[in-house]
DNA sequence: ATGTGC
Protein backbone atom coordinates (compact mmCIF):
# COMPACT_ATOMS: atom_id res chain seq x y z
CA UNK A 1 0.00 0.00 0.00
CA UNK A 2 1.03 3.51 -0.67
CA UNK A 3 1.92 5.92 1.77
CA UNK A 4 -0.60 6.60 4.35
CA UNK A 5 -0.79 9.27 7.02
CA UNK A 6 0.51 8.08 10.64
CA UNK A 7 -1.30 7.15 13.62
CA UNK A 8 -2.80 10.01 15.03
CA UNK A 9 -2.99 11.92 11.63
CA UNK A 10 -6.83 12.83 9.97
CA UNK A 11 -7.21 9.20 7.44
CA UNK A 12 -7.14 10.24 3.76
CA UNK A 13 -11.05 10.19 2.23
CA UNK A 14 -10.84 9.81 -1.41
CA UNK A 15 -14.52 9.22 -2.72
CA UNK A 16 -14.55 7.83 -6.51
CA UNK A 17 -17.55 9.18 -7.63
CA UNK A 18 -18.75 11.73 -10.27
CA UNK A 19 -21.55 14.72 -9.53
CA UNK A 20 -23.82 12.37 -11.51
CA UNK A 21 -23.49 9.87 -8.43
CA UNK A 22 -26.68 10.31 -6.54
CA UNK A 23 -25.06 10.19 -2.80
CA UNK A 24 -26.33 11.51 0.38
CA UNK A 25 -25.16 13.76 2.99
CA UNK A 26 -26.04 11.23 5.63
CA UNK A 27 -23.19 8.97 3.63
CA UNK A 28 -20.52 11.42 3.15
CA UNK A 29 -20.92 12.25 6.73
CA UNK A 30 -20.63 8.93 7.95
CA UNK A 31 -17.48 8.27 5.54
CA UNK A 32 -15.98 10.87 7.55
CA UNK A 33 -16.80 9.58 10.72
CA UNK A 34 -15.08 6.27 9.42
CA UNK A 35 -12.32 8.29 8.69
CA UNK A 36 -11.91 9.80 12.32
CA UNK A 37 -12.00 6.11 13.88
CA UNK A 38 -9.21 5.64 15.92
CA UNK A 39 -5.92 4.81 13.87
CA UNK A 40 -8.20 5.04 10.44
CA UNK A 41 -5.05 5.60 7.92
CA UNK A 42 -7.70 5.80 4.83
CA UNK A 43 -11.27 5.49 3.91
CA UNK A 44 -12.34 5.09 0.19
CA UNK A 45 -16.31 5.92 -0.96
CA UNK A 46 -17.24 4.29 -4.23
CA UNK A 47 -19.97 5.66 -6.73
CA UNK A 48 -22.75 3.40 -5.03
CA UNK A 49 -22.46 4.68 -1.59
CA UNK A 50 -25.22 4.90 0.62
CA UNK A 51 -25.95 4.94 4.37
CA UNK A 52 -25.59 2.17 6.26
CA UNK A 53 -25.98 1.42 10.04
CA UNK A 54 -22.62 2.32 11.50
CA UNK A 55 -20.74 2.75 8.63
CA UNK A 56 -21.85 3.96 4.70
CA UNK A 57 -22.28 1.02 2.57
CA UNK A 58 -20.07 1.70 -1.07
CA UNK A 59 -16.79 2.17 1.44
CA UNK A 60 -13.27 0.63 2.01
CA UNK A 61 -11.26 1.29 4.73
CA UNK A 62 -7.51 0.74 5.96
CA UNK A 63 -7.26 0.38 9.85
CA UNK A 64 -3.39 -0.34 11.59
CA UNK A 65 -4.00 -2.60 14.71
CA UNK A 66 -7.02 -2.62 15.19
CA UNK A 67 -10.49 -3.95 13.40
CA UNK A 68 -14.22 -2.12 13.67
CA UNK A 69 -16.69 -5.15 13.25
CA UNK A 70 -19.81 -2.99 13.49
CA UNK A 71 -18.64 -1.44 10.08
CA UNK A 72 -18.55 -4.99 8.58
CA UNK A 73 -21.73 -5.39 10.02
CA UNK A 74 -24.11 -8.16 10.54
CA UNK A 75 -24.03 -10.02 6.88
CA UNK A 76 -20.40 -11.51 7.32
CA UNK A 77 -19.24 -12.65 3.99
CA UNK A 78 -22.08 -11.71 1.88
CA UNK A 79 -21.38 -11.22 -1.76
CA UNK A 80 -21.47 -12.73 -5.39
CA UNK A 81 -21.25 -15.68 -6.99
CA UNK A 82 -21.00 -16.06 -10.32
CA UNK A 83 -21.75 -19.81 -12.26
CA UNK A 84 -21.44 -20.21 -16.11
CA UNK A 85 -23.87 -22.62 -17.10
CA UNK A 86 -24.31 -25.64 -20.12
CA UNK A 87 -27.74 -24.86 -21.08
CA UNK A 88 -28.21 -22.44 -23.88
CA UNK A 89 -30.35 -19.99 -23.92
CA UNK A 90 -32.03 -20.85 -26.69
CA UNK A 91 -32.66 -24.32 -25.08
CA UNK A 92 -34.34 -22.47 -21.80
CA UNK A 93 -38.36 -23.35 -21.31
CA UNK A 94 -38.90 -20.05 -19.28
CA UNK A 95 -42.31 -21.14 -17.81
CA UNK A 96 -40.94 -24.36 -16.40
CA UNK A 97 -37.94 -22.72 -14.71
CA UNK A 98 -40.07 -20.52 -13.26
CA UNK A 99 -41.67 -23.38 -11.73
CA UNK A 100 -39.35 -25.34 -10.23
CA UNK A 101 -37.00 -22.46 -9.64
CA UNK A 102 -39.56 -21.98 -6.16
CA UNK A 103 -37.81 -24.78 -4.99
CA UNK A 104 -35.18 -22.66 -3.35
CA UNK A 105 -37.54 -21.63 -1.06
CA UNK A 106 -37.65 -24.93 0.61
CA UNK A 107 -34.89 -26.33 3.07
CA UNK A 108 -31.53 -27.90 1.19
CA UNK A 109 -32.86 -31.27 0.45
CA UNK A 110 -28.89 -32.46 0.97
CA UNK A 111 -26.73 -32.80 4.17
CA UNK A 112 -26.10 -29.55 5.37
CA UNK A 113 -24.29 -31.25 8.84
CA UNK A 114 -22.06 -33.48 7.15
CA UNK A 115 -21.15 -30.83 4.25
CA UNK A 116 -20.32 -28.10 6.95
CA UNK A 117 -18.61 -30.88 9.27
CA UNK A 118 -16.66 -31.60 6.39
CA UNK A 119 -15.78 -27.95 5.73
CA UNK A 120 -14.55 -27.46 9.33
CA UNK A 121 -17.74 -25.12 10.11
CA UNK A 122 -20.13 -24.54 12.74
CA UNK A 123 -23.76 -26.72 12.41
CA UNK A 124 -25.88 -23.81 14.69
CA UNK A 125 -27.33 -22.74 11.27
CA UNK A 126 -27.78 -26.21 8.96
CA UNK A 127 -30.65 -25.69 8.34
CA UNK A 128 -30.71 -22.31 6.18
CA UNK A 129 -27.58 -23.64 4.47
CA UNK A 130 -28.90 -23.30 0.50
CA UNK A 131 -31.23 -20.91 0.80
CA UNK A 132 -30.74 -17.42 -0.19
CA UNK A 133 -32.22 -14.94 2.95
CA UNK A 134 -34.15 -11.65 2.81
CA UNK A 135 -33.40 -8.14 1.93
CA UNK A 136 -31.32 -7.31 -1.39
CA UNK A 137 -30.27 -11.30 -1.50
CA UNK A 138 -31.62 -13.18 -4.91
CA UNK A 139 -30.59 -15.74 -6.70
CA UNK A 140 -30.58 -14.74 -10.92
CA UNK A 141 -30.78 -16.45 -14.45
CA UNK A 142 -29.03 -14.25 -16.98
CA UNK A 143 -28.67 -14.12 -20.59
CA UNK A 144 -25.66 -12.19 -22.22
CA UNK A 145 -26.73 -8.62 -23.81
CA UNK A 146 -23.73 -7.87 -25.03
CA UNK A 147 -19.81 -8.90 -25.17
CA UNK A 148 -17.17 -6.07 -25.55
CA UNK A 149 -13.89 -8.36 -25.00
CA UNK A 150 -15.12 -11.99 -25.80
CA UNK A 151 -11.86 -13.15 -24.54
CA UNK A 152 -11.65 -12.35 -21.11
CA UNK A 153 -15.70 -12.74 -21.14
CA UNK A 154 -14.92 -15.97 -22.02
CA UNK A 155 -12.87 -16.30 -18.87
CA UNK A 156 -15.83 -16.47 -17.13
CA UNK A 157 -17.29 -18.38 -19.16
CA UNK A 158 -19.79 -16.07 -20.23
CA UNK A 159 -19.97 -16.46 -24.47
CA UNK A 160 -22.73 -14.95 -26.78
CA UNK A 161 -26.22 -17.17 -26.17
CA UNK A 162 -25.17 -18.63 -23.04
CA UNK A 163 -26.53 -18.51 -19.61
CA UNK A 164 -25.26 -17.57 -16.15
CA UNK A 165 -26.30 -17.64 -12.80
CA UNK A 166 -25.25 -14.53 -10.25
CA UNK A 167 -25.61 -15.25 -6.43
CA UNK A 168 -26.11 -12.71 -3.76
CA UNK A 169 -26.30 -14.03 -0.23
CA UNK A 170 -24.41 -14.61 2.83
CA UNK A 171 -24.05 -16.04 5.94
CA UNK A 172 -27.88 -16.30 6.87
CA UNK A 173 -27.62 -16.55 11.10
CA UNK A 174 -24.20 -17.39 11.54
CA UNK A 175 -22.73 -13.56 10.58
CA UNK A 176 -25.26 -12.04 13.20
CA UNK A 177 -24.12 -14.26 15.89
CA UNK A 178 -20.32 -13.31 15.51
CA UNK A 179 -21.19 -10.27 15.43
CA UNK A 180 -23.57 -10.58 18.47
CA UNK A 181 -20.11 -12.08 20.05
CA UNK A 182 -17.95 -9.60 19.30
CA UNK A 183 -20.13 -6.88 19.87
CA UNK A 184 -18.21 -3.58 21.18
CA UNK A 185 -20.10 -0.77 22.24
CA UNK A 186 -19.29 2.60 19.99
CA UNK A 187 -16.84 3.40 17.62
CA UNK A 188 -13.33 2.43 19.10
CA UNK A 189 -13.82 -1.69 17.66
CA UNK A 190 -10.68 -4.01 18.68
CA UNK A 191 -7.02 -4.07 19.04
CA UNK A 192 -5.94 -6.81 16.37
CA UNK A 193 -3.60 -8.05 19.16
CA UNK A 194 -5.95 -10.13 21.46
CA UNK A 195 -10.08 -9.60 21.03
CA UNK A 196 -9.19 -8.44 17.39
CA UNK A 197 -7.76 -11.49 16.54
CA UNK A 198 -10.84 -13.52 18.03
CA UNK A 199 -12.97 -11.85 15.98
CA UNK A 200 -11.34 -12.28 12.34
CA UNK A 201 -11.09 -16.14 13.05
CA UNK A 202 -14.78 -16.08 13.84
CA UNK A 203 -15.14 -13.38 11.02
CA UNK A 204 -13.08 -16.35 8.73
CA UNK A 205 -15.62 -18.69 9.67
CA UNK A 206 -18.53 -16.88 8.55
CA UNK A 207 -16.81 -16.03 4.80
CA UNK A 208 -16.47 -19.28 4.46
CA UNK A 209 -19.97 -20.69 4.88
CA UNK A 210 -21.14 -17.49 2.94
CA UNK A 211 -19.62 -18.89 0.23
CA UNK A 212 -20.70 -22.55 0.80
CA UNK A 213 -24.14 -20.99 1.47
CA UNK A 214 -23.30 -20.02 -2.38
CA UNK A 215 -22.46 -22.65 -3.55
CA UNK A 216 -24.80 -25.06 -2.39
CA UNK A 217 -28.14 -22.70 -3.71
CA UNK A 218 -26.02 -22.27 -7.31
CA UNK A 219 -25.98 -25.79 -7.06
CA UNK A 220 -29.78 -26.37 -6.30
CA UNK A 221 -31.11 -23.59 -8.90
CA UNK A 222 -28.79 -26.00 -11.69
CA UNK A 223 -30.69 -28.80 -10.92
CA UNK A 224 -33.30 -26.99 -10.84
CA UNK A 225 -32.98 -25.92 -14.60
CA UNK A 226 -31.35 -29.48 -14.97
CA UNK A 227 -28.03 -28.66 -16.46
CA UNK A 228 -24.66 -28.17 -14.99
CA UNK A 229 -22.21 -25.48 -14.56
CA UNK A 230 -19.04 -24.12 -13.19
CA UNK A 231 -18.33 -21.66 -10.59
CA UNK A 232 -16.35 -18.88 -12.03
CA UNK A 233 -16.62 -15.90 -9.35
CA UNK A 234 -16.63 -15.54 -6.01
CA UNK A 235 -16.66 -12.12 -4.46
CA UNK A 236 -17.44 -11.22 -0.78
CA UNK A 237 -18.24 -8.02 -0.89
CA UNK A 238 -18.78 -7.53 3.44
CA UNK A 239 -15.39 -8.50 5.16
CA UNK A 240 -12.34 -8.05 7.21
CA UNK A 241 -8.92 -8.80 5.39
CA UNK A 242 -5.45 -8.57 7.72
CA UNK A 243 -2.40 -7.41 5.90
CA UNK A 244 0.46 -7.81 8.73
CA UNK A 245 -0.50 -5.24 10.94
CA UNK A 246 -3.63 -3.93 8.67
CA UNK A 247 -6.73 -4.67 8.31
CA UNK A 248 -8.87 -3.65 5.24
CA UNK A 249 -12.68 -3.51 5.51
CA UNK A 250 -14.94 -3.49 2.94
CA UNK A 251 -18.47 -2.71 3.74
CA UNK A 252 -20.70 -3.42 0.41
CA UNK A 253 -17.10 -2.90 -1.56
CA UNK A 254 -16.11 -5.76 -4.25
CA UNK A 255 -12.44 -6.34 -3.52
CA UNK A 256 -10.88 -5.36 -7.12
CA UNK A 257 -7.64 -7.80 -6.59
CA UNK A 258 -9.50 -11.60 -7.62
CA UNK A 259 -10.19 -11.25 -11.23
CA UNK A 260 -13.37 -10.44 -12.81
CA UNK A 261 -16.46 -8.56 -10.54
CA UNK A 262 -19.73 -9.15 -11.66
CA UNK A 263 -21.58 -5.38 -10.28
CA UNK A 264 -25.31 -5.79 -10.49
CA UNK A 265 -27.89 -3.26 -10.75
CA UNK A 266 -31.88 -3.62 -9.49
CA UNK A 267 -33.33 -6.49 -10.47
CA UNK A 268 -35.19 -4.84 -13.44
CA UNK A 269 -31.49 -4.05 -14.71
CA UNK A 270 -28.56 -5.86 -16.26
CA UNK A 271 -25.36 -6.59 -14.33
CA UNK A 272 -21.78 -5.73 -15.73
CA UNK A 273 -19.07 -8.19 -15.75
CA UNK A 274 -16.07 -5.95 -15.24
CA UNK A 275 -12.09 -6.14 -15.38
CA UNK A 276 -10.39 -4.17 -12.32
CA UNK A 277 -7.70 -2.09 -13.69
CA UNK A 278 -4.34 -1.29 -11.91
CA UNK A 279 -5.67 1.34 -9.76
CA UNK A 280 -4.18 4.15 -7.23
CA UNK A 281 -3.48 2.45 -3.69
CA UNK A 282 -6.01 4.99 -2.15
CA UNK A 283 -8.95 3.00 -4.10
CA UNK A 284 -8.48 0.56 -1.82
CA UNK A 285 -7.76 -2.46 -4.08
CA UNK A 286 -11.90 -2.09 -3.81
CA UNK A 287 -14.77 -1.43 -6.03
CA UNK A 288 -18.75 -0.52 -6.35
CA UNK A 289 -20.37 -3.83 -4.97
CA UNK A 290 -24.06 -3.01 -6.91
CA UNK A 291 -26.15 0.15 -7.77
CA UNK A 292 -26.57 1.11 -4.56
CA UNK A 293 -30.03 2.14 -2.81
CA UNK A 294 -31.19 5.43 -3.66
CA UNK A 295 -33.91 4.80 -1.51
CA UNK A 296 -34.73 3.74 1.54
CA UNK A 297 -36.68 0.67 2.39
CA UNK A 298 -39.18 2.53 4.51
CA UNK A 299 -39.66 5.52 2.52
CA UNK A 300 -40.49 2.75 -0.91
CA UNK A 301 -43.26 1.45 1.61
CA UNK A 302 -45.02 4.83 2.21
CA UNK A 303 -46.98 5.50 -1.19
CA UNK A 304 -45.22 8.19 -2.17
CA UNK A 305 -43.12 6.58 -5.05
CA UNK A 306 -46.37 5.40 -6.74
CA UNK A 307 -45.28 2.17 -6.83
CA UNK A 308 -48.06 0.26 -4.62
CA UNK A 309 -50.61 0.43 -8.06
CA UNK A 310 -48.26 -1.13 -10.44
CA UNK A 311 -47.29 -4.27 -8.28
CA UNK A 312 -47.50 -6.55 -11.07
CA UNK A 313 -45.02 -4.84 -13.13
CA UNK A 314 -42.18 -5.54 -10.27
CA UNK A 315 -42.60 -9.76 -11.19
CA UNK A 316 -41.49 -8.67 -14.65
CA UNK A 317 -38.43 -7.09 -15.56
CA UNK A 318 -38.14 -4.82 -18.71
CA UNK A 319 -36.10 -7.23 -20.62
CA UNK A 320 -38.94 -9.62 -20.19
CA UNK A 321 -38.02 -11.81 -17.40
CA UNK A 322 -39.66 -12.96 -14.39
CA UNK A 323 -38.84 -12.21 -10.58
CA UNK A 324 -40.44 -14.41 -7.99
CA UNK A 325 -41.26 -12.51 -4.90
CA UNK A 326 -44.43 -13.36 -3.30
CA UNK A 327 -43.81 -10.94 -0.57
CA UNK A 328 -45.17 -7.64 -1.40
CA UNK A 329 -43.35 -5.49 0.95
CA UNK A 330 -40.16 -6.83 -0.39
CA UNK A 331 -40.82 -6.20 -3.90
CA UNK A 332 -41.26 -2.38 -2.75
CA UNK A 333 -38.72 -2.25 -1.03
CA UNK A 334 -36.62 -3.53 -4.15
CA UNK A 335 -38.24 -2.39 -6.51
CA UNK A 336 -35.85 -0.72 -9.47
CA UNK A 337 -36.72 3.09 -8.51
CA UNK A 338 -35.18 2.30 -5.15
CA UNK A 339 -31.79 1.64 -6.88
CA UNK A 340 -29.06 4.18 -8.25
CA UNK A 341 -28.67 3.60 -12.12
CA UNK A 342 -26.06 0.81 -12.12
CA UNK A 343 -24.75 2.09 -15.74
CA UNK A 344 -23.80 5.49 -14.03
CA UNK A 345 -22.29 4.06 -11.38
CA UNK A 346 -20.35 1.62 -13.64
CA UNK A 347 -19.52 5.02 -15.45
CA UNK A 348 -17.97 6.71 -12.68
CA UNK A 349 -15.69 3.43 -11.97
CA UNK A 350 -14.69 3.59 -15.77
CA UNK A 351 -14.02 7.12 -15.29
CA UNK A 352 -11.82 7.01 -12.17
CA UNK A 353 -9.54 4.29 -14.27
CA UNK A 354 -10.85 1.76 -12.35
CA UNK A 355 -12.15 -0.79 -14.63
CA UNK A 356 -13.15 -1.64 -17.83
CA UNK A 357 -16.39 -3.69 -18.83
CA UNK A 358 -16.16 -6.68 -20.21
CA UNK A 359 -19.82 -7.37 -21.11
CA UNK A 360 -23.03 -6.98 -19.69
CA UNK A 361 -25.67 -9.84 -18.70
CA UNK A 362 -29.41 -9.09 -19.12
CA UNK A 363 -31.90 -10.99 -16.07
CA UNK A 364 -34.04 -13.86 -17.66
CA UNK A 365 -35.44 -15.40 -13.68
CA UNK A 366 -34.51 -13.48 -10.60
CA UNK A 367 -35.44 -15.73 -7.31
CA UNK A 368 -36.27 -13.37 -4.32
CA UNK A 369 -38.88 -15.52 -2.35
CA UNK A 370 -41.58 -17.74 -2.85
CA UNK A 371 -42.97 -17.52 0.25
CA UNK A 372 -46.57 -16.61 1.30
CA UNK A 373 -46.40 -14.09 5.02
CA UNK A 374 -49.36 -13.89 6.94
CA UNK A 375 -49.89 -9.91 6.98
CA UNK A 376 -49.65 -10.09 2.55
CA UNK A 377 -52.11 -7.88 1.52
CA UNK A 378 -51.67 -5.57 4.08
CA UNK A 379 -48.88 -2.99 2.79
CA UNK A 380 -48.50 0.21 5.23
CA UNK A 381 -49.34 3.28 3.94
C1' DA B 1 -28.84 -8.41 7.35
C1' DT B 2 -31.31 -11.95 11.09
C1' DG B 3 -34.36 -19.55 12.99
C1' DT B 4 -36.91 -12.26 10.27
C1' DG B 5 -41.60 -10.89 17.76
C1' DC B 6 -42.76 -10.80 23.03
Amino acid sequence: MGNFPEAGAVARIRLFASSNAWIEGAATRQLDQLAGRPDMLAVAGMPDLHPGHHAPVGSAALARGRVFPDVIGTDIGCGMQFWSLDLPERRLKLDKAVERMAVLEGAWEGNAAALLDEHGLPLDFAASLGTVGGGNHFCELQAVEEIFDPATAAQAGVVAGGLSLLVHSGSRGLGPAVLAHHHVDGTGGLPLEGAGMDYLADHDLALRFARLNRQVIAGRALQALRTEGEERIDNPHNLAERQGDLVLHRKGAAPSDRGLVPIPGSRGSVTYLVEPLPAPPDALASLAHGAGRKHDRASMLGGKRQVASNLDRLTRNPYGGHVICTDRQLLLEEAPEAYKDVTKVVADLEAEGLVRVVAILRPVLTFKTARMKREQGRVKR
